[in-house]
DNA sequence: GAACTGACTCAGC
DNA sequence: GGCTGAGCCAGTT
């Protein structure tokens, strides 16, 4: 298996959501094998920067744009989830049930 | 080198 | 039903 960091892991998952889609860091922190580690999946997003990683797919459990205020601009997590297709309402994602995309389920197959 | 923090989440009160 | 506390790992001070 990969020593490499548990960022490294988490950066390949985020790459592997599907445009239109979204995911919340419990999820990813989950397929990694932490069920409480969404915080250090947030704190990856931290390192993230400078790398193609589309921090803006996730979010946390309620569908809230948590992240948005690390991006160069306030809007622009927003933006880019719009372009995507997904409606953004009040820095939260709408109908996140629908486009929440599970690596657990999706990776796992 | 130990303590703190950090883009979260769940359980308990 | 809303708030507080505890827990995960790694990077920073």
């Amino acid at each position: 298996m990969k020593k490499e960091s548990f960022f490294q892991d988490v950066y390949e998952v985020v790459r592997l959501i599907p445009p239109g889609r979204a995911t919340s860091y419990g999820a990813i922190a989950e397929y990694l094998g932490l069920k409480r580690g969404a915080r250090m999946v947030g704190w990856a997003m931290n390192s993230a920067h400078g790398q193609d990683i589309p921090a803006h797919r996730v979010v946390n459990r309620d569908g809230l744009l948590t992240g948005k205020h690390f991006f160069p601009a306030p809007h622009t997590m927003q933006a880019l989830l719009e372009q995507e297709g997904m409606t953004v309402v009040k820095d939260k994602i709408q109908d996140f049930d629908k486009v929440f995309w599970s690596p657990t389920e999706q990776l796992s197959l």
